[in-house]
RNA sequence: GGAGAAAUACUCAAGUGGUGAAGAGGCUCCCCUGCUAAGGGAGUAGGGCGCGAAAGUGUCGCGAGGGUUCAAAUCCCUCUUUCUCCGCCA
């Protein structure tokens, strides 16, 4: 969430920069300094009359000793004692409004960003490798996984329902490849892995933001506080949740393969074949956490991981900032990387890389000293996917895809896949 | 899942309603001594939040959240976690 004092030192340029996100939140903004200014003036009241309780309280035992009359005091204490019990609890009230408007509002765009409205705005920063051109007519990857019989969509609606779908054999086997391939080339860029819970608690879930505003996205487990994790960011970010880091150990780089869960509450009919868009599906996510003044450099660090996944495997990209319009509600800035994919014929996103600035950070309760004895700082936290096996795997059948319907295998999954070199 | 016990600072730990939450270890600094020691002294409760230009000051912090009371580490309720035993179990 924003800090409440930024929102009340630069009003106007927050107003502006969520405006630039296309839903006016001017309103928002103002209800959000009116409370506040509500809550200093409760505290100033009760902690106020705090201090007059605790200082009487201090003399009543001696009183008391000397065995002097304190009706009268005691009748001062219980008129004081109900009137903080009543400005307490309107605070209450005041702070949970408070803190509800603050957890739904969105980060503020760094100006780096693009001013847009939708995906057509975000502007390409560099492209890596030429779309191949095929001398024949190149099938989808939902056909080639049905005719290799290594993707199966029929047995995976029947079981669970729409958006599912069995790996089988080299697929199957293809999967376990990328994700072994994804954590050794993060692991060897110095990111520490984890396997994490791939279930979390609504605390945590607030803590990244997922929640209270994207509650729809999530799968719920009934009976209980648990969601389904729909990226390991969640884990692997609130991991240091309600710490304080020392200073030296940043930047801190963690990477984690999970399944995903996602309700896809909002995609309704959409990508519904293959595996551009399934409820469950493998990814490999790196996580840093850094020093306010570094993250922005962090950022770009950060990208160069998955391209450098993308050009080992020869998979055509592209990456674009995203604009303001088709960015996370939760980030400064977001590069997305938008592999080559023939069936679509154009680039489909397979990476999201992202700098939360504090806003992760502050909510988690995520801090760093910089020193011994120092004031805790809150951190900034970065993630990034690097890379979504599905869309990975989609990608590789149909750019590598030959004629006569088999595939070939990646140079660098081959040691993966027990020296497979085809998949037939 | 059942029964019992526990949670106070970096660690250990005292504290059953009343003025500043003991004490010890550790750590930091000083003194004495002089050579891996010993002794003496001082400091060591973090983190929010409020007021203030600042120095500072107020408030809240004894696992968490409620309650009783003028007043709660202390009494009551709910929850969480840990430990021990039992049960179940890959």
């Amino acid at each position: 969430m924003l800090d409440i004092r930024y929102i009340r030192e630069n009003t106007q340029y927050v107003k502006e920069r969520l405006a630039a996100r296309g839903k006016n939140l001017d309103e928002q903004i103002d209800k959000i300094i009116a409370l506040d200014d509500e809550r200093k003036a409760l505290i100033l009241s009760a902690e106020t009359k705090k201090a007059e309780q605790n200082k009487i309280n201090k003399s009543i035992p001696q009183l008391k000793k000397a065995g002097e009359d304190i009706s009268a005091i005691m009748a001062q204490m219980k008129a004081l004692s109900e009137q903080v019990k009543n400005e307490q609890a309107k605070l209450g009230e005041v702070e949970k409004e408070l803190n509800y408007l603050l957890l739904i509002t969105p980060n503020v765009p760094c100006d780096k960003v693009p001013v847009g409205k939708d995906a057509e705005d975000n502007v390409v920063v560099r492209s890596w490798g030429e779309p191949k051109q095929f001398e024949y007519e190149p099938k989808a990857h939902w056909d080639i996984g049905a005719d290799l019989d290594i993707i199966d969509q029929p047995r995976g609606v029947k079981v669970a329902g729409t958006r599912f779908n069995f790996l089988k054999g080299a697929g199957a086997k293809l999967e376990r490849a990328l994700i072994s391939f994804y954590l050794d080339v993060n692991t060897g860029e110095g990111f520490k892995e984890l396997m994490t819970p791939y279930l979390a608690n609504s605390k945590t879930l607030t803590g990244t933001a997922q929640l209270p505003k994207f509650a729809e996205d999530m799968f719920k487990i009934e009976n209980s506080d648990y969601y389904l994790i729909s990226t390991a960011e969640i884990p692997v970010t609130n991991y240091h949740a309600d710490e304080i880091l020392e200073g030296e150990q940043l930047p801190l780089y963690y990477t984690a393969y999970t399944p995903c869960f996602r309700a896809e509450a909002g995609a309704a009919g959409r990508d519904t074949r293959g595996l551009i868009r399934v409820h469950q599906f493998d990814k490999v996510e790196i996580v840093k956490f850094t020093k306010p003044e570094d993250s922005m450099e962090e950022l770009e660090k950060l990208v160069a991981v998955p391209e450098k996944i993308l050009q080992a495997l020869g998979l055509p990209y592209r990456v674009v900032i995203c604009c303001t319009g088709d960015m996370g509600g939760n980030q400064v800035m977001q590069y997305d990387l938008e592999v080559w994919m023939p069936s679509y014929n154009k680039y489909v996103e397979i990476s999201s890389c992202s700098n939360y600035w504090d806003y992760q950070a502050r909510r988690a309760n995520i801090k760093f000293k910089r020193e011994k004895g120092a004031k805790a700082e809150f951190v900034h936290t970065l993630n990034g996917s690097s890379l979504a096996c599905p869309r990975a795997l989609a990608a590789i059948l149909e750019n590598f895809q030959n004629e006569d319907g088999t595939v070939n295998v990646p140079e660098v999954l081959v040691p993966y896949m027990g020296g497979m070199k085809v998949i037939k």
